[in-house]
DNA sequence: CTGAAAGCGCTTACAG
DNA sequence: CTGAAAGCGCTTACAG
């Protein structure tokens, strides 16, 4: 009724060998005549042999340690919240599995504090890692010494092409970019103008976000649909006098402005100080479903919010890795996740969705 | 190293039995000493027993044999070409079972083939079935023919709340259209008007396209922002000559048409009518993303295409019954897929992507 | 170079 | 009411 799959008992019988025989010629271990050898290796061609993979975890029952390398949430970036909560599906998933998955954070405003949880951690060294290298440099030092000592791993969030990744998982930045400008152009009248704010206060930041400028200005490049001029303001940290003083400057400058594009995701703090200072009303397109974004998207303060569905990303980090060291399936390395248009009447869909 | 879970073996030893009592006393089967029975239980309750699956699938070897049973996907209706690469993922990743699955089709227009067809798989009962009852009384009798029978079935596309079905994967179809009526409103200034076009042949796209209709107007609805005017259009049919006369007709009687929101997977029809007949630009929003929508949407003739996840329909479907079937456990009954916004920035995201 | 055997954790039929 | 044993398909250490 079912086509049975063949096992080794059914390669042996017709080798007219053992098991253990066909085991060897299989693993490619031990030595074995090269007549029967081909023999074994014909029959399983022909009986389609793949091994049981029950039976073999359920034998081997090789157990694992890995690691997360990512920021520690915090107010100022609840963005990272949303990590944790891909590992543990992920794990519960493999629970069956002899697997441990040592979570650590470091201070997402700290290179050293990266640079010392990244050198404890090798203290003990794990089978493999999951990392988030906001710090370039520091970041590629550690992915050699990971390189040297063979250990395989994985990024999310972004990636540094200069190291032998295993895999990516994650957002394509520029084309996210050039989505909010599409966004943009769209609820932008030509008499208009756009404004892209920049939040940061660390380097990193700065690459990830320039990408996505990069990305927002390339739509607009070449083509005659734009007739609004397009302004930039960068904004160094997040106290509300800062943003107080640098939004009005600018907005009283180019008093079009209808359109405010925040490249990373505390557009919140744009919606906020727009929605409470008495200025005219804004289309603010933002990124990422954290919270206080979700809340102003919904108010209909923030038009449209950018999703890069992070719990994902570490879902399908662990689920390659896993993947790799169990059964050395090599992942697909470059796994760009949709880029999500999220507005206040489909948002209910991505929040607590995974 | 790795906290071992606790086997069998652990709860036997402790309660002084053998495996064999743990075993009947954990699936409630043969006579045990009521004494025996709780000293077990509490056992593995503190040991927080779980059973391993890979031991027990190992064991178990149980089969099953599923059917789908969906419209065959033809140029009329190639939305429905999707659903069967879902079923080809799950299975694929299901490969280490003995499941079998048929995939049967029936007239996307033909009553009686889905009848016939129906009828002809019961001779040969499956241990579970995935549905799209397209036709709703031919589908609630069927379903409560699968009652009697005990065969559970999981909902796919649409469902019918007077069926015991397993589980619904698919669109909150109503929600959806309010999805829609949200991108038209931003689309469509305040002296424009918008079009809703419903092109169908038969009763079932009817009741779909409706509540599509309804989400869409509920979402202008009791709300101040919304000063144009909102027509509608129906369609009977995809000849060339009846888009044209029914068309023109509409666009010239309320000039001030701005945007056309098409409720089905047949934008492409008005889009290439538009597009080629001199009429002004239009604003198009359609759904889901068949070859021909996603060109116009490349060209920028289609605005928005709403995405519904076809294959990720049948891919969850096709697992609820398995973890169903296997492992007795219990789906999420009502699994609403995000409602996806695409355009043509980030279209490339959310085809061959499963 | 090859075979026989133990054992992963579970289920099930049999014996008592 | 309970235990001992076989066996799912594989891997591995041992014996020859």
């Amino acid at each position: 009724m079912f086509s049975r799959k063949a096992r080794l008992k059914d390669i042996a019988a017709l080798a007219g060998v053992s098991i253990g025989t066909v085991d060897r010629v299989l693993h490619n271990r031990g030595q074995v005549a090269e007549k029967t050898q081909e023999r074994i290796l014909k029959i399983a061609r022909e009986l389609n042999y793949t091994p049981n993979i029950m039976a073999r975890a359920l034998k081997t029952r090789k157990g694992f340690n890995l690691v997360s390398l990512l920021p520690a949430p915090a107010d100022e970036n609840a963005f990272w919240l949303k990590h944790p909560e891909g590992i543990a599906k992920a794990m519960s998933e493999l629970e069956q599995f002899p697997i441990n998955l040592t979570q650590i954070t470091f201070n997402f405003n700290s290179e050293s504090d990266f640079q010392k949880k990244a050198k404890d951690l090798l203290k003990k060294p794990p089978d493999g890692i999951i990392l988030a290298p906001l710090f370039r440099s520091q970041s590629i030092q550690f992915c050699s010494e990971l390189k040297n000592k063979k250990i395989p791993f994985v990024f999310v969030d972004n990636y540094l092409t200069e190291t032998n990744f295993l895999a990516y998982v994650g957002e394509d930045i520029f084309r996210s970019g050039r989505v909010a400008g599409q966004l943009a152009g769209l609820l932008t009248a030509a008499d208009e103008d756009i404004l892209i704010v920049n939040i940061a206060k660390n380097i990193r930041n700065m690459h990830h976000l320039n990408q996505r400028v990069k990305g927002f200005r390339s739509y607009f490049s070449g083509s005659d649909r734009m007739k609004s001029k397009i302004f930039i303001l960068n904004i160094p940290d997040t106290k509300r006098k800062t943003v107080k003083e640098m939004t009005d400057k600018i907005l009283s400058d180019h008093p079009c402005i209808k359109t405010i594009f925040v490249t990373g995701s505390k557009s919140f703090i744009i919606a906020e100080y727009i929605h409470s200072s008495g200025h005219k009303q804004m289309n603010i397109i933002g990124y990422d479903l954290i919270d206080k974004n979700v809340e102003y998207l919904r108010k209909g303060i923030i038009r449209f919010i950018i999703g890069q569905r992070p719990e994902e990303q570490t879902y399908r980090a662990v689920k390659k890795l896993f993947d790799y060291l169990s059964f050395n399936k090599l992942p697909e390395k470059m796994e760009y996740l949709p880029v999500d248009i999220v507005t206040s009447e489909n948002v209910d869909f991505f929040i607590n969705n995974i």
